[in-house]
Formats: structure tokens, C-alpha cells, sequence
DNA sequence: CTTTCATTTCAATGGTTCTTGAAATAAATT
DNA sequence: AATTTATTTCAAGAACCATTGAAATGAAAG
């Protein structure tokens, strides 16, 4: 369960395109997720830019990190990420039905 | 649907405690929601500070508002509310399945 | 142990956000 | 019309965020 702290720095995180666009790129990689400079290169960031938003998305985690040789890889954290959509909707929307069918069949209702 | 820099609008809505605090309230209040000045009080913000949070959720389309008389009434926008919530299932965790079983039962996950 | 490669950190800059209290607007009442 | 009530707007200041390019770190390879 996520207090509202925790889920104001996660929306924090992502309130930003460029982290969005980096989140898009990390789901489309799938489950190995992709290398720090993967990452700039995908987004069309400096590796310094890249770094910043990445240390965003990490400190809220919202994507864990680990190194690797060189590299460091970058995963969407699953787990984290569906305790802020359960904030969203318990917290937030009060568990609204028809904010609810969005995750069922989000064709019927968004 | 809604793209990234709508979602990243609302994001950054939903990124400060005590516009979650706001939220928090007007789900509490049920469908009449509450007026500005109802707001500030539960949420222990002088009105000015609230109507500027009050003006950054509704900017965003986190909730409604509605001119009654001498006060104002808002409401959560639970249509934007879903949109965002798919947003953030769909194109920031792909549709993960143990992210969408935070909506169905969110005692089992999260 | 020096070099190379991948990434992060740093300092400077410009921009945005939040808070406060005072002034302005908007609508109803007298 | 003047007053009261509800809310928003404004200006000033402090705090925070994002961008840039240069310097620093970490890890592997020659």
C-alpha cells in the first residue's frame, strides 16, 4: 500500500515527456529491459539529460536499475508502478466503476 | 485517448500533496462535491493557496468546476480520471497483467 | 597501469512552481 | 447603489526543476 508522499513523487516522475517517452521505450523493450545509453539514444537525449531523468524514475521508483559490465540496464518497476495505479484509483477516484472498467476493457470506457 | 503531454499535465496535477489531499475530499464528498471554500477548510490551505491548487487539477482536467451562486462546486472528472488511469496502464506498463489486477481485486497485488 | 567506454555528477543558467497577503472580481443581499 | 460573502488574481520572493557541457567515476580491455 503507497501513501501519498511516495505516490506524489511517482506522479512527479511522470510529469514529464521526455520520462514518459523513456517508460514507453523501457515497456516496448520488454522484460530486459535496456542500457542507460539504449535509452538516450531512443529518446534523443544527451547522456548527461538521460541520466537526470533517469535518476527521477529510479529515485521514485518507478524503473529499478542494474549494473551490468558497463552499463547499467533500466526495468519498469511492475510492482511499484500498480501500487500508484491502485492509489489512482482507490485514493483518487474512490474506486469510481467507471474508472475501475479502464483496466478490464479500456476500449468500453476511454 | 489521451496523449503524453495531456497525461504528463495531469501527472504533474496529481504531484503535490495536498492536490491529492483536494482529491481525497471531493471522493469523500460524494457526487455533489464541495465548494472552493469547503475545500480550503478541509484541506487546511488558506484560499488563495487553494484556488491555486484548485486551478492547477481543474487546468489539467482532474476535476470539474461549476459556478452556483456565490461559490464554486467541483467535482472529480472521473472520465479524465480513466483516461489517465488507462494512460498509465497501457503506454507506461504495457498492459501488464499484474499491474491490471490492481483494478480487479487490489488487495491481491499490491 | 593506462586507455577506452558507459554513465553519472557538477556548476551555471534559465525557467517553473509554490506560498503569502493584498487587491480585484463576481454574485447575492440590504 | 452599497455591502457582504465567496473566490480568484496579482506581485514578490523562495524553492525547485531542467538543460548544457565539462569533469569525475566505474568497469573492462589492451
Amino acid at each position: 500500500m503507497m501513501e501519498a508522499i511516495g505516490a506524489a513523487t511517482m506522479f512527479h516522475a511522470l510529469s514529464n515527456t521526455d520520462r514518459l517517452a523513456v517508460l514507453r521505450a523501457l515497456v516496448a523493450a520488454g522484460p530486459d529491459g535496456l542500457s542507460a545509453g539504449e535509452i538516450a539514444e531512443q529518446v534523443g537525449a544527451s547522456p548527461s539529460r538521460a541520466s537526470f531523468h533517469l535518476s527521477a524514475l529510479s529515485d521514485a521508483g518507478c524503473v529499478t536499475r542494474e549494473r551490468q559490465a558497463r552499463s547499467q540496464r533500466y526495468r519498469v518497476d511492475f510492482e511499484r508502478m500498480g501500487q500508484l495505479l491502485a492509489y489512482l484509483l482507490e485514493d483518487c477516484c474512490g474506486g469510481n466503476e467507471q474508472v475501475r472498467n479502464c483496466c478490464v476493457s479500456h476500449k468500453s470506457c476511454c
